[in-house]
DNA sequence: TCGCGCTCCGAGAGCGCTCTCACCCCCGCC
DNA sequence: GGCGGGGGTGAGAGCGCTCTCGGAGCGCGA
């Protein structure tokens, strides 16, 4: 076993670079106020020696961490194994690693869970937090606003309103996508439109309701039937929707998964799609949209984007300079737009 | 603005209890050799201030951190987006909570970004590291070895035999998985069970054609056709089948994906699956598998346990209790089964 | 009674870094 | 030629913690 070496500390830089510590340091950190010849002479003892600075010393002092934690609640599994999280994460780690911070992930479920993360932020490991909340009665942001460090959420906090209102998210435009998809269906000719929910303690999912009653205002009741972001919930949906009113001719679920099982069920009772009811979906999960039978037209959301953005917002902080962005110290909405396929 | 309180020190907690830090210090780490009434009012101290000890001050001196990375490098986004990597993700994350040790996530695109993980994970940030590495040409692997920190990888890396051999993995058995799909479709009575592939450079790929190999040693070679893990592929790949051997009458997917377009062009083709051409896929991906239609019977990995043993192995390091456990300081492999739905 | 050993606790050094402050040197100006 | 000013550098303190080490206290055997 080859003991390994003792990392070079900025001690050892600046005594092969012929300089004082404080020197060495300021070259590392920028070079600032410290003439050419002797920053070059540090460079060097640092590329020959190895260095790489002590994260742990130098956060000790400066009380930073260069690090921010994603905080993910987890009630349901299925929120976790779609690809939105992923291609969320995705875009927080870019925005972060342009930054030189670090990405200190923790998934959460149940209540001790929520202690712990409330613990751990309060704690000081990070200089933010990212947060994915997704229901109404989640305790997890109440537990995190205690701990006292920013925060920028992930998706529109369902008591934004009544807590102050001074909260930081990023959401996509769920009303205004909802909308533009109904009114699509309406442009096709179609008149008995109906609404497959999600569940409507999350709040994409209520607004998302919302578009489609903005276009929909005087609509049957019975169009109008509650899924649960699931095929499953689909179906049943679906089936509920066939039996109320037979005469259907387009839907417009509240995600794409949803969508995909009330494929089945028309298919199932011999309905046509697109010709006998035309069927849109949200989220654009590529796996679930590309491959219904016909392919799904839906409503896209950058979520990538969403995530980079939610770093961005976080990293800058309330002093940085906003100029130039929407509602820094609340939402930021991003649009949304429509995938036509096959399906309507 | 409320002006954030300084968080309180051992100092302190220590002179709330009425004791010396290196005793509160004792307390804080366990308590041990410290008689029962000090202890309580060191605790009292420490929870009537709030204390929670400072992490960076810690490792500082301990030169532990508490902290994995995870390392994902992701040359293709369609890695990225399957539930796969989120359900290892949280195999590992419950581990390593269960532990006291955080999650910090890399992921990686691209050449300078593997530098940028190299001098991370050199720079002694973490105490090891969790490696998804998915090709055989990989820099990662050898980035990280010379870093000099533990590590385990997720799925066996290809170059396992050339270097050493002391490199500790974790896979599912994706030979011993095929074979048993294979198997199947011949106990069903099927004799022309052709394959495709998913991209020969990742060793999960390469096994699944070896267990197929196994079974169908001597069969017609055309039966074989290569794909790429995706929809696209799949749908190629069962043309390319159609045409050759349009006597096919089973096949055997890499993975679900190939799978799904696999189905499709057997059904725009007038194929009945299965009676016609029984179709088998790889992973369980539930959101596809399950929406196939038919549904699609396929071979199940534990991912999340996975991911779990991946920390487990990680935390235990090459001088714990490894008895019991097989194969320490190198491969664990574990089982697949095979899940029967309508479609094979 | 005295000494020995053991347990428990406190003093203090030091982890590797940043940052303040004092100092030095060189320049320009009176 | 002396003096003020400023940019560049170094000395040193201190961030909050752990851990070693020595000393205090106590029980026990001689």
């Amino acid at each position: 076993m080859t003991e390994t070496a003792p990392r070079p500390t900025l001690e050892a830089v600046a005594a092969r670079a012929g300089v004082s510590r404080a020197t060495a340091s300021r070259v590392v950190n920028g070079g600032d106020g410290v003439r050419e010849p002797l920053v070059e002479r540090v460079r060097r003892a640092v590329d020959e020696l190895g260095y790489v600075p002590n994260q742990a010393a130098r956060s000790l002092v400066t009380k930073r961490h260069d690090a921010v934690a994603v905080v993910v609640a987890e009630p349901e599994t299925r929120v976790f194994a779609d690809p939105f999280f992923a291609l969320q994460l995705r875009g927080i780690s870019k925005e972060l690693t342009a930054h030189d911070n670090q990405l200190v992930l923790l998934l959460t479920e149940g209540r001790d869970d929520h202690a712990r993360v409330g613990r751990y932020l309060a704690g000081g490991h990070v200089d933010g937090a990212l947060v994915f909340s997704l229901h109404l009665d989640d305790p997890l942001p109440g537990l995190i606003r205690r701990a006292g460090i920013p925060t920028v959420f992930g998706g529109r906090p369902g008591w934004s309103d009544g807590d102050g209102g001074d909260v930081v998210y990023v959401d996509s435009d769920n009303r205004g996508g909802a909308r533009d998809a109904v009114r699509h269906l309406v442009a096709l000719g179609r008149t008995r439109v109906a609404h497959i929910t999600g569940p409507l303690d999350q709040t994409s999912a209520a607004d998302r309701l919302d578009g489609y009653r903005d276009v929909m205002a005087d609509a049957d009741p019975r169009l109008v039937v509650p899924g649960d972001f699931t095929p499953a919930g689909g179906e049943r949906a679906m089936r509920e929707l066939l039996d109320h009113r037979p005469d259907v001719d387009a839907v417009f679920a509240a995600n794409d998964l949803t969508a995909a099982g009330a494929l089945r069920v028309l298919r199932e009772h011999g309905r046509r799609v697109p010709e006998d009811v035309a069927v849109i979906g949200f989220d654009d999960m590529l796996p679930v949209a590309e491959q219904t039978d016909p392919p799904l037209t839906t409503v896209r959301q950058d979520i990538e984007e969403m995530g980079r953005l939610m770093a961005r917002l976080l990293l800058r902080g309330p002093d940085g300079p906003h100029t130039g962005e929407q509602a820094p110290r609340s939402g930021v909405v991003l649009p949304t737009t429509l995938v036509r396929r096959a399906s309507a």
